[in-house]
RNA sequence: GGCCCGGUGGUGCAGUCGGUUAGCACGCCAGCCUGUCACGCUGGAGGUCGACGGUUCGAGUCCGUUCCGGGUCGCCA
């Protein structure tokens, strides 16, 4: 006999009075009178409604915990009241037969299915099995796996092959840390997973591959966030041969805009060519290189307007200033908004108000008297205006504006177009920057871009501090609503602008074979100039089905403290598994 | 590692100024109900208020320590 020949989500009208067998959850069991009862079943099709109207059904009916799988074979007969809310609300199945395929033991879960997303997260994560029960849990899951399919679809229509690269590599010394895996057949050494097939892809278009992709895992054992899984977590790699950055991003833009407009939650979408923010115009507008751009207010610069404000913090600092006019909140929201900003970003904002006489007034207004002219030009003010400052060393100014600029433009009336994607490429990021804590130059993002123009370039800015600083990469983000979707860049395919690059922060050719060596010894067989970029599946996912968490676009995902609850990972391991891999435990790190 | 917020029956939450038997909704159990569909009605069970210590005649509430969780800064080439 059949498990069953329609699934829960397929009856319709038309098959009244055909005999059916369905198979599924027990959802809900609603009793209407003694002998009389409805049954509500589930599949990943849909539900349809069972109708139990004799003495001896119900009692089989009622031994029978919520949640259990049965298989009901009957007759479906038209509903005598019908719920147009239901696909198969015209319809109910009269049963002839009942039968448990899978006990519930328990009948009190965890949690109600249909309500698990309110339930705590770490609950949800254990019994995640059964969190993914719920159609609007399971749901973002079907919408990822679309998505990824569309994605493999654009791709392969654009010439791409995509190329598997190994899990168990190299350890890189650059970037995040590594997850190692130790080699047993190699005592003290040890494998890597990789942070990005980064190297294997370059390589590959040395081999002539010509265009490659890859949805491929990376890993990072590098703390958490809202948006940022730890562990785990997928990139469409991507990387063109005789490419420019041109090339990649309009790849990009033919491949990605049609998703979000197809599977978005929301149908606006940035027509395409998206516009392009150079990094330091970003930083100077938005404070932040990953603009929210649904938000219609700027950052301005008002250090010179201040200028000889006796306010302390403005005393030798970058002041930035987020105004609106026609501000009606209180102190109650104003202390609100700077305790956030405060906690966001650990710099403290201040503010004033312009009453409507025109006068300077809250906050540190009264520090700003003689600057009343100067700001009022500046920022436009006028009566009913509000301005939030941040001062402070010109990058933490900034970022610290960028953060007042998106809670204001989010909690204000009219500053936030929230229902579409906004996207745009930041471009031209630094090559170098001068390390917070070494005060040593450094590589701003990535070791393996060109530096615009190349080597003379970096021979021209040699020595020059200031030079180095302002030497731009070919590196290039791809930002939608305010999260950084894709990072890529023109690789440095030339071995001696690579050292070149290496030089400039105090490392030699023998650090760059050493660290890099298969992609040095392979660029110096003849490689062509070449560029990718790594747009992040989870993240672009998690845009389109609205979700604020990663995790709710993840299968299994690992909880904040990179845990997996339900499997128990990670968990020690027997001695005999340590002996194997020459691991032996530091008690004194144990507690 | 720092900072902010939180932890109260199975789940989600309320709990005022420290004061009677810790409330509410959902779920669970029992009874009633023949057209429900977020079914309804009646009744019931279920709590060491995260843990430890302190202040007090008296602590869910105040103080200290600690554990756990979320967010954030650091970190994420």
């Amino acid at each position: 006999m059949q498990s069953r020949t329609h699934n829960c989500g397929q009856l319709r009208l038309a098959d009244a009075g055909q005999n059916v067998t369905l198979a599924g959850w027990l959802e809900n069991i609603r009793e209407v009178g003694s002998n009389f009862a409805f049954l509500v079943l589930r599949d990943y099709y849909g539900t349809t409604q069972v109708v139990v109207e004799t003495a001896e059904m119900m009692q089989l009916v009622k031994g029978i915990n919520k949640e259990s799988t049965v298989q009901v074979t009957g007759v479906v007969r038209e509903r005598e009241s019908k719920n147009p809310k239901q696909p198969t609300g015209e319809i109910e199945v009269v049963p002839t037969a009942i039968k448990v395929l899978g006990k519930c033991r328990h009948n009190q879960l965890p949690f109600e299915i249909n309500k698990s997303k309110e339930a705590d997260e770490n609950v949800r994560l254990k019994y995640r099995y059964l969190d993914l029960r719920n159609p609007a849990v399971k749901k973002n899951i079907i919408l990822r796996c679309q998505v990824v399919a569309a994605i493999r679809a654009a791709m392969t229509d654009h010439g791409f092959l995509e190329i598997t690269t190994p899990i168990l590599t190299a350890s890189s010394p650059e970037g995040a840390r590594d997850f190692l895996v130790p080699a047993r057949n190699h005592p003290g050494k040890f494998y890597a997973l990789p942070q990005a097939p980064q190297q294997f892809k370059q390589l590959l278009m040395t081999s002539g591959f010509d265009r490659y992709f890859q949805i491929a895992p990376c890993f990072r054992d590098e703390d958490a966030r809202a948006d940022r899984t730890p562990g785990e977590f997928y990139q469409l790699d991507m990387e063109m041969a005789f490419a420019t950055q041109d090339d990649v991003l309009t790849t990009l833009e033919e491949v990605l805009q049609p998703i979000f407009c197809k599977y978005g939650k929301y149908k606006r979408v940035s027509s395409y060519p998206f516009i392009r923010i150079p990094f330091n115009e970003a930083m100077e507008r938005y404070g932040s290189d990953k603009p929210d751009l649904r938000i219609d207010l700027e950052v301005q610069d008002i250090t010179e307007a201040v200028a000889g404000c006796e306010f302390g913090p403005f005393q030798n600092a970058v002041v930035k200033a987020v105004a609106v006019d026609n501000f009606a909140e209180g102190r109650k929201w104003i202390d609100k908004l700077l305790n956030d900003v405060e906690v966001q970003t650990a710099n403290k904002a201040c503010w004033f108000k312009v009453d409507e006489n025109g006068e300077l007034t809250g906050g540190v207004s009264k520090f700003l008297a003689e600057q009343k002219a100067a700001l009022t030009e500046k920022l436009n003010l006028k009566p009913g205006s509000f301005v939030c400052m941040a001062a402070g060393k010109k990058l933490a100014a900034q970022k610290t504006a960028g953060v007042i600029r998106t809670m204001m433009g989010k909690r204000l009336p009219g500053h936030f177009d929230e229902e579409q994607y906004a996207c745009c490429w930041i471009v031209d990021f630094p090559m170098y920057e001068m390390g917070e804590e070494s005060g040593q130059l450094e590589f701003c993002h990535n070791p393996f871009s060109m530096p615009v123009g190349g080597k003379e370039a970096l021979e021209a800015a040699e020595g020059d501090i200031e030079k180095l600083l302002a030497i731009n990469a070919n590196q290039y983000d791809l930002v939608v609503n305010g999260y950084e979707s894709a990072s890529g860049a023109v690789r440095n395919h030339d071995p001696e602008i690579m050292v070149k690059a290496f030089q400039m922060v105090g490392l030699g050719e023998e650090n760059v074979k050493a660290k890099f060596p298969a992609m040095y010894n392979a660029f110096t067989y003849g490689a062509p100039p070449h560029a990718g970029a790594a747009p992040g599946i989870d993240r672009i996912v998690m845009l389109l089905c609205g979700e604020e968490s990663i995790r709710e676009v993840i299968t299994f995902p690992l909880n904040k403290n990179a845990q997996d609850l339900m499997m128990d990972a990670p968990t020690t391991v027997s001695q005999k598994q340590l002996d194997d891999v020459h691991i032996l435990i530091n008690e004194s790190h144990l507690q």
